[in-house]
DNA sequence: CAGTGGTCTAGACCACCAG
DNA sequence: TGGTGGTCTAGACCACTGA
């Protein structure tokens, strides 16, 4: 039974799991059998399964074998969105507004989350997202300006603050978080929408090795799905 | 500079790109080259770059060569939580409790985003999640009724539907969204928050191959965060 | 201890597509 | 059309760990 492609091999095993002929908890054949039963290189069957494991549907240990999970929990992959794309895929205009742009020391909730030293100075930034003039969604960033001095000199009105990052420290590290807020009276007025309206939440912390880039916390407009597949 | 592993590798160059040897836009290196470079075979070489293409870091193409991704969009990975999981990794004892299990007739919404035929009679099941007796979240599902009518005999007190049907049907693919909504006054009561609060939640559909098996939504309690790492 | 998965190798063929 | 990545192969050695 020749098959073209790791990918369809998976995809078969997938279908054996999905129609039950291995339940979860059970222990699937080693890779050697499923190599021979599959007319194919054991490195073939390997990577069919790696696949699977990635996406959390199997879990493998040496001597142990190969297991479909009891309970499967499958991962969604999420891309951490870049606004501008986000707007422009519906046909809107994006542009980034800059609300506030200060030099200041930082409080002390964001000196201690970033681990900045006392008393630093940091950019705190306030932008709004706007879709064809629309309020799109509000930020409310700290950048670290001893980790990117030069953002001083970025035009933020033209590039987002977001993607001026992107470009210039691209491969850091972060943590993210999703969360439902309240609109207070300041994201309120910002979104144009009531006081209270439920608005879908973003926080983020990014930092390159040991040093930490950003802070950022966005509101979405009321009504903003994020979607994925699974 | 012969190295362990395809994940040194990869760490390597990722290493690499943030120290801004390749720059986002900017052609790498050809497989072979990389190979030589670090004196290992291809293959291992191939496994790195595809690991790095996976996460959103790079883009491959044939003939056209590996190229850093101009606006790295970062993937961020979201296990689809179970809930009694989350509960007792909290260190609460969970529970299940039905509020409404009924046999009836679909109304239009979930007849038209199940594609079931008109007429069709579903299983509508209301579940307050709790965690050492507080409210969790509350879960609001339609079951196929045709897709999985042993649902019928479910002991759903005592295992939630989510982990009954993940057992039953456990590799169905769907759709999953996150959102903001205000809390209507069912949703108050069940999660014993003001009417309005800002809840956080998850709607999510899936199906097996052709046939749709369940649509929910989930409401957690006001404060509940979902978190990853990127 | 022995069987499992994890990984590497060297070579091969092919699909794709930019020059 | 030639160089690129995508994938397979057959074999090998090793790390891990359950029986």
């Amino acid at each position: 039974m020749a098959e073209l492609g790791y990918r369809l091999i998976r995809d078969e095993i997938l279908e054996r799991i999905s129609r039950g002929e291995w339940a979860p908890g059970s222990l699937l054949p080693a890779e050697a059998d499923l190599a021979k039963e599959y007319d194919c290189a054991r490195g073939t069957v390997n990577r069919a399964l790696q696949s699977l494991a990635e996406e959390g549907i199997i879990e493998r240990k040496r001597r142990a074998g190969t297991r479909v999970k009891a309970l499967p929990a499958r991962k969604a992959k999420f891309e951490i969105p870049i606004i501008r794309l986000d707007v422009e895929s519906t046909g809107a205009v994006y542009k980034p507004k800059v609300i506030l742009r200060r030099k200041t020391l930082a409080p002390a909730a964001i000196v201690k989350s970033m681990r900045l030293r006392a008393g630093t100075r940091a950019l705190h930034l306030q932008t709004m997202h706007l879709a064809s003039g629309r309020p799109y969604a509000f930020e409310d960033r700290w950048v670290n300006l001893k980790a990117v001095p030069d953002i001083l000199n970025a035009p933020l009105d033209e590039i987002s603050a977001n993607e001026w990052l992107v470009r210039y420290a691209p491969y850091s590290s972060g943590e993210v978080s999703f969360s439902a807020a309240s609109a207070s009276e300041r994201e309120a007025s910002m979104l144009q929408t009531p006081i209270g309206s439920a608005l879908f939440a973003v926080d983020r912390m990014t930092w390159l090795g040991e040093v930490y880039i950003t802070f950022m916390k966005l509101y979405y407009k009321p009504g903003y799905k994020m979607r994925t597949n699974i």
